[in-house]
DNA sequence: TGTATCCTTGACAAGGGTGTCAAATTTGAC
DNA sequence: GTCAAATTTGACACCCTTGTCAAGGATACA
């Protein structure tokens, strides 16, 4: 039973996040994972060599699948549009599947509690985020559909989903969240006063 | 050394508090609260019974300090200035002293995590939070001064000031937190188009 | 086939956490 | 002054977690 790797690393990688989003990166153990991953402790530790470095690994892997389809979707020219997909698939990360949860927003709570580096991984990919959100807004911006400066718009949405996302752990309510969301679309993107 | 209890319920209660701001309830022991407040573990067992017996105290005094502040600023007739002043409470809150981070969104993002009693002391404090808003806006309302139905407008103080506390916990920059607040007062309670 | 390499597995040591308890000590009341 | 009640204190048992390691087993390549 050894002599070449025996488990397929995303799946591993993807049984981790379930776990990760769930609990949270401090309350996770690594009998934890192993559990989840039905990958031995020991293998766990042989292949990324502690619990850190598997959760960055987790993390890395998770920040390009929600940056590449948050950019995607705030390509198009009407920003009311690329908002509610945005804040839809925002509220479904947190609300849908058995993983449910926001990974940044737990791991971003836990303050000083984690590491150095994973508060910068964290900062990186909030710091992405908002950048994908000015520069779309700067564009609808140009077009005098928004009610703010695109850099106060953006840090806007950004501070905002981080509340939904603690709202959803206490509430649990998704149509909620998405009500709400649309509320602050609403705010950012007046209904044009017809020419 | 014994016979009648020897440390001041307050004091104690006071120093829990900062621990459990800092570092959250699951990540605090037991070990660090007797530390932090001079009284030994077992002292505390003695008194309180457990963690979270000790927990929901704290939790409950601070709950109480923080509504009849927030009362208090929202009671004005000015919508605007009502606001202002709940926000500088709730980021003083945040960063101010050696007690930093918000203990309801610590607590919150921690979700199930935590028994379901704490959860829902959470989900009262917010609650009641959002009762509070919810009256001040509907007062406002009626002046017209709002952009928003009232129980619109306190949903998304609420969710917002959540985001504020995770923001907080990432970045650590009090200024950029009062700035994006102003903002959203703006959008919230837009400048009378004069009469 | 032989051998070096790599993975897996179970065990181990060390550290920390919780909750309990008996002994010691002090207080307040009779 | 004596006694009951309550608090403090340190120790104990138990469990969980981390990180390491040696032994065992499979693979690939020469």
């Amino acid at each position: 039973m050894a002599g070449v790797r025996r488990f397929d690393e995303e799946e591993v990688l993807a049984k981790a996040e379930a776990v990760f989003r769930q609990k949270g990166y401090e309350a996770t153990s690594m009998l934890d994972l192993a559990s989840a991953t039905g990958v031995q402790r020991g293998s766990l530790y042989h292949a990324y060599g502690d619990k850190e470095e598997l959760f960055l690994r987790t993390f890395g892997r998770y920040e390009a699948r929600f940056l590449t389809a948050t950019a995607q979707v705030l390509e198009g020219a009407d920003i009311r549009a690329a908002l509610t997909a945005f804040f839809d698939i925002a509220i479904a990360n947190m609300t849908a599947g058995p993983a449910r949860g926001c990974l940044t927003t737990k791991t971003a709570a836990e303050g000083e509690q984690t590491s150095a580096r994973i508060r910068a991984e964290v900062r990186g990919l909030l710091d992405e985020l908002d950048a994908l959100l000015a520069a779309a807004f700067a564009r609808a911006g140009a077009q005098g559909a928004l009610a703010l400066p695109a850099d106060e718009a953006s840090r806007m949405v950004v501070t905002f989903t981080r509340g939904l996302a603690v709202m959803e752990r206490v509430y649990g309510d998704a149509g909620a969240l998405r009500d709400t969301a649309r509320t602050l679309i609403d705010l950012l993107v007046p209904t044009r006063p017809s020419v």
